[in-house]
RNA sequence: GGGGACGUAGCUCAACUGGCAGAGCACCGCCUUUGCAAGGCGGGGGUUGAGGGUUCGAGUCCCUUCGUCUCCA
């Protein structure tokens, strides 16, 4: 039974049985806490923790999923893949265990033909907690299970908890017994964790209320007043036990990866343990990256981009060790796009986007490698050179640290030299950073990286509700008080703090769009709004500072929003939508947005395109996008559902939250999309806009900025008034100064290099007069001369190597020159090949007389060079320098 | 958020403990040669990312800043 198959099964049984189908969520998680979404429950977690009232009693999702916690043991056990779907059906305070039992038995039983996934009843076993009598005692009598093949464990596998005080409960699992050539008979309790009883179905009871405690270590507080179910099945594992493969590498919607990868590398899956490995990585991450990207993260130096990088240079990693060197992906992302898109057909529409970005990741990954292995070379031909039979710890980690080179390949190609590496350095050294890192971030915590705080107002005032799309001020209430030492009562004059209301015209900074600014007054006080974020959904947390009086909780409170700095930003927000369309309009729709910022007056637009856009293409979305603000078109938001928004056509981003309804901001009938922003009211506010700049940001990523209304025309008036000016220096009309410019450029260039031939011919006009005048002073040929003022230490050089060039290659000859310039004195010394043979050192000469003129000075063997004050020492000088090269000349021979 | 590395000619990179800014490719000219990566000779091309500092002297050392790469969180 294909994959595609078995999660239609799935929504079919449980929406035939009364539940909403929800769509999966986004990969990204609505939570600032989680990296990802982890479970198929996390979308629920605010119903299933009783925070949010459920929009219906009972629901059915197929959720994508991805953990990279076992990052390192993927492709090693049957089990660990960093992406994976969940099936589940949630009852929020509806039907509780025997449902839950009912439900899952008849799906996992029922015959193909009546919609079921036709298990074997007799393979099936279930697992209870030890004290969950209900359970245990409804499992046979609902389903005719024999009780010998209902099993009780303890805590560690059957009870479901946060690692927080919350909902608990006991839970149920379900179990396939794939027969005895996997293991031993018995049962999961007696095969835990083995192959041989596969769990693919958890049935999370919520009942209890726990209190706090470490690990599974809580007291429990009472009973829940609505009493929850919360089910995983695990679509991969149902999926390779129906298809009868050995693990969920070869199921349908990954094994064509892997037999592609195969094929490419010439290997044959199956003959060689390593090789096998390698290449279930490659069909896991390959088929993580696409669906990642295809959600919308993007490969960066931090987070999410960051956990998306690793994944997708560990699977170029691991198919350049099977010895594949040319750009792989442009072969296997297609191959898992095919895969994939009966369940994901968005993946095949956006694919142009995502295969850009994982193209674009493996090039350059390989320029690190590249880079990478050069460094590798010379660590280990210095290795061996001090004949050391491993290459250090340090070397390993610094190639890993600096360079990214993995350590994998390091242990490889050391090999291939003969070369072991120290490993357990390595991993000191992996130990110290990461140690560093999270004392840092301990070191920090009570900022904006502890979210406790406001999950407590939360849960004792509730959300706050936005009101800032029809008003810019507001009363109402005090219901949170935070300082830098917590939740406090009361706040006094300069303090810094944050508060939260119960309902608040601010907006929060989100969408790209910079947080208003204001005043909040209350009774005996007044604090100054200069942020405002949004740290949990639901929570508008306004930060600033106490500028009079004090603030205390529960106050009542007047807001106001900063309405010029507002209708700023909003002109700008108005200004990037229609950016948006314009752009897309001339390049395509493969032109994504990618990131924005709207701040006052200004804003930067980041989308996705593969190469620079033309100047000229620039000049026509600047011109689309004014002529639209001339028609003055109406800007007008409303809340519609997901389908209506994607009917009429509206712009989705990626990361949007599938809420049942969305907010579509359109402009006239020119633009539509999601958003949760501010807007100006009509487009002619805009007044105008103008692009400033167009620059990469990123492999596949181009960015633009422009400014907005009175700033875009302050500042073309500014530059009109810079074009006079230069005019105006210039002596030439406005069109002419860049022709003008060059010439006097290039003009300026001929002149200084003629001035430094002349300067040079100058420099070296008396050259051949010293050279002649060279003395013979023990067989040294020595010139010494004061050369003429007013020329630099690097004239003097110049001069200096000249002189030697002309005096006879065969003899010794040293080339002492003491020269004025500016009241200081400087001097070279050159000393030519064969009386370097004689020991004479240049720099030694130069500390023989550099004393006399206060100078100092030195060099190399054949070059030295330095400076003093004494300008009267000169004369002195020359003579201690000749009395040096006689010195070393007569003492050596 | 915390570390590490790198910014030198159009490109790829050299330049030892501070001491003459270079090579290969590309470009231009001339010569040779009717052959698809042609050879020879000659030539142009640099604010060593930017700004301070130390020093007789900074591509090199120190500080600031911008950019790129990379690891950890």
């Amino acid at each position: 039974m294909r994959t595609a198959d078995i999660r239609r099964r799935f929504l079919e049984h449980f929406t035939a049985r009364g539940h909403t189908l929800v769509p999966s969520a986004s990969l990204i998680a609505d939570d600032p806490t989680l990296m990802f979404t982890v479970a198929g429950m996390v979308p629920f977690i605010p119903y299933l923790t009783g925070r949010e009232p459920a929009p219906y009693p009972r629901a059915v999702s197929v959720q994508k999923c991805v953990r990279t916690l076992d990052i390192e043991e993927v492709g090693k056990t049957t089990r660990h893949g960093t992406f994976f779907q969940m099936n589940g059906n949630f009852s929020f305070g509806d039907y509780f265990k025997e449902g839950a039992i009912g439900y899952a038995w008849e799906l996992v039983t029922n015959s193909i033909a009546d919609g079921g996934l036709g298990m074997d009843p007799d393979r099936i076993w279930v697992t209870v907690y030890k004290d969950d009598d209900e359970a245990a005692l409804l499992w046979p009598r609902l389903t005719g299970l024999p009780e010998e093949r209902v099993q009780r464990l303890g805590m560690e596998e059957n009870y479901w908890s946060t690692g927080q005080p919350g909902p608990a409960g006991p839970c149920s699992e379900i179990h396939f017994d794939r027969g005895p050539e996997f293991g031993p008979d018995g049962g999961p309790a007696v095969d835990l964790g083995g192959d041989r009883f596969l769990e693919f179905w958890n049935l999370v009871f919520m009942e209890f209320q726990r209190g706090p405690g470490e690990g599974k270590d809580f007291p429990i507080l009472g009973e829940l007043p609505s009493k929850n179910i919360d089910t995983g099945m695990g679509l991969e594992r149902v999926a390779y036990l129906l298809q009868g493969v050995d693990n969920l590498f070869e199921i349908d919607e990954v094994r064509p990866v892997l037999d592609t990868a195969a094929d490419l590398t010439g290997r044959r899956y199956g003959s060689d343990y390593d090789a096998d490995v390698r290449l279930r990585v490659i069909a896991d991450h390959v088929r993580t990256g696409l669906m990642l990207i295809g959600d919308g993260v993007i490969p960066s130096n931090e987070g999410r981009g960051y956990v998306l990088r690793r994944i997708l240079r560990r699977a170029v990693r691991a198919i350049r060790l099977l010895g594949y060197e040319d750009p792989a992906f442009p072969i296997l992302f297609p191959v898992s796009r095919d895969a994939m898109a009966a369940s994901y057909p968005e993946i095949a529409t956006d694919y142009e986007r995502i295969a850009s970005y994982a193209y674009a990741e493996e090039e350059a990954f390989g320029h690190t490698l590249r880079q990478g292995t050069t460094m590798l070379d010379t660590a280990v031909r210095d290795a061996k050179a001090a004949g050391a039979p491993q290459l250090a710890g340090e070397r390993a980690f610094a190639l890993h640290d600096t360079f990214g080179f993995p350590i994998e390949l390091t242990l490889e190609m050391a090999a291939e030299q003969g070369l072991s590496v120290d490993e357990n350095g390595f991993r000191r050294l992996m130990a110290e950073q990461r140690a560093r890192a999270k004392a840092d971030s301990q070191g920090r915590k009570g900022g904006r990286a502890d979210v406790s705080a406001y999950t407590s107002i939360l849960a004792a005032s509730g959300t706050s509700e936005f009101t800032g799309y029809a008003e810019v001020s507001r009363q109402s209430r005090i219901t949170g008080l935070l300082t830098v030492d917590g939740v406090v009562e009361v706040a006094g004059e300069g303090e810094e703090i944050e508060v939260v209301l119960d309902a608040t015209p601010f907006y929060a900074e989100g969408g790209g769009q910079q947080p208003d600014w204001g005043v909040i007054r209350v009774g005996a006080g007044e604090l100054e709004v200069i942020d405002v974020q949004s740290p949990l959904p639901g929570v508008v947390v306004h930060r600033g500072r106490v500028v009079s009086g004090e603030v205390r909780r529960g106050d009542e409170a007047h807001a106001e929003v900063d309405v010029s700095r507002r209708r700023a930003i909003s002109r700008a927000h108005t200004a990037t939508h229609l950016i948006h369309r314009a752009v897309r309009k001339a390049l395509g729709d493969s032109a994504a947005q990618a990131g924005s910022l709207n701040a006052p007056g200004r804003l930067r637009f980041d989308f996705t395109t593969p190469s620079a856009v033309p100047p000229s293409v620039l000049a026509d979305v600047q011109d689309e996008v004014n002529s639209v603000l001339l028609d003055d078109l109406e800007v007008r938001a409303f809340l519609a559902t997901q389908a209506e928004a994607r009917r009429i056509g509206a712009l989705a981003l990626f990361g949007e939250k599938y809420g049942d309804e969305v907010r579509v901001v359109e402009i006239g009938d020119y633009a539509r999309e999601l958003c949760g922003g501010t807007h100006a009211a009509r487009s002619g506010q805009l007044g105008m806009v103008q692009l400033l700049s167009e620059a990469s940001i990123g492999a596949g990523v181009r960015r633009v900025e422009a400014l907005v209304g009175m700033d875009a025309f302050r500042f073309l008036a500014r530059e009109h008034v810079l074009v006079s000016q230069l005019a105006d220096v210039f002596k030439v009309p406005a069109e002419e100064v860049p022709e003008r410019v060059h010439g006097v450029i290039e003009r300026l260039r001929q002149a200084e290099k003629e001035l430094d031939r002349l300067r040079g011919q100058a420099v070296l006009a008396g050259a051949g007069a010293l050279a002649t005048a060279a003395k013979d002073v023990y067989g040294v040929a020595f010139v010494g001369a004061q050369a003429p003022h007013g020329l630099s230490g690097a004239d003097l050089r110049t001069l200096a190597l000249d002189l030697r060039g002309r005096l006879d290659p065969a003899v010794p000859a040293v080339v002492v020159l003491l020269g004025q310039d500016q009241g200081r004195v400087s001097f070279v010394v050159a000393v030519n090949e064969p009386a370097r043979t004689w020991k004479l050192s240049a720099a030694e000469v130069v500390r023989a007389f550099a004393p006399t003129v206060d100078g100092r000075g030195g060099g190399r063997e054949d070059l030295a060079q330095g400076a003093g004050s004494r300008v009267e020492g000169t004369a002195e000088a020359l003579r201690l320098a000749e009395h040096a090269v006689a010195q070393r000349v007569t003492g050596s021979a």
